[in-house]
DNA sequence: AATACGATCAACCGCAATGCT
DNA sequence: GAGCATTGCGGTTGATCGTAT
């Protein structure tokens, strides 16, 4: 069955998005870019829409996005843009690189509306620990110059190309092709260090301009790896 | 300790715009 | 130009958290 957007409907899976899920996204992308939203979830083994895939994306796995509290820069920006463009939340977030319109809605509903009301606010970081983005230093986060070696996981990059395709440079070959979406969890740092090598192993690799540093720490970021992780971890 | 409440944010929904045949 | 598929956008919802009582 279809909506009349031509959406399979039925079956699909709604709600938060698994790690697995994350993973299977990332790793089709990252082998064969974003070519349609609406047929790649079922290519790469999700169940789930294709906008749902497209959002999830946008908003979350995307490399380049910045996570963590907005700059008092950002901030002002904003409130700049946000008197000129009204609700336009897509042109504002194309003014502030590294952050989603849903981001700055978001940010814009829960703390900034306020502010313009004349409504001091006090922020209270109340971030969950899985899908949250992190934002203050309470949090459980950590940043790559607190594990060692930290920087081999620049070794990690994708590119953007002209028409917003997310490809892989170079192609993956071999046991690299091979991989699958049938990797189990990874639990660790050191886990999900592997899965990344395995998708863009050093000798491979092209860098551009995609900041290496923001991406590097959204993996990190992205699943709040816990103390003991941490600590085991030895790249 | 238990419960209620408010804040935050990921994800969904509906619709409009755009592209393709 | 019509009809359908796909993408993008903005509003809204619901889950989950921390804090207050």
């Amino acid at each position: 069955m279809r909506t009349s957007k031509g959406e399979m409907k039925g079956s699909l899976k709604k709600g938060a998005w698994s790690l697995e899920e994350d993973r299977k996204l990332i790793n089709y992308i990252s082998r064969y870019g974003i070519w349609n939203w609406s047929h790649m979830p079922k290519y790469a083994g999700l169940l789930r829409s294709g906008k749902s895939c497209r959002l999830r994306w946008v908003n979350y796995l995307k490399p380049d996005l910045k996570k963590g509290c907005f700059t008092e820069e950002e901030e002002r920006s904003i409130l700049h843009f946000h008197s000129i463009l009204g609700n336009r939340w897509s042109a504002i977030a194309r003014k502030l690189p590294g952050r989603s319109d849903n981001e700055i809605k978001n940010y814009w509903h829960t703390t900034l509306k306020k502010s313009v009301e004349n409504k001091p606010v006090i922020k209270v970081s109340k971030k969950k620990n899985t899908n949250m983005s992190p934002c203050s230093e309470s949090q459980n986060v950590y940043k790559k110059e607190d594990i060692n070696h930290a920087n081999d996981m620049t070794d990690f990059i994708l590119y953007e190309d002209d028409n917003s395709i997310f490809n892989l440079s170079p192609p993956l070959q071999g046991h690299q092709a091979e991989f699958t979406d049938d990797i189990g969890s990874p639990g660790t740092v050191e886990d999900l260090q592997c899965f990344w090598r395995e998708l863009y192993p050093l000798e491979d690799l092209e860098f551009n301009n995609i900041n290496q540093e923001l991406f590097l720490d959204n993996i990190f970021q992205e699943y709040s790896y816990d103390d003991t992780s941490i600590s085991s971890c030895s790249f």
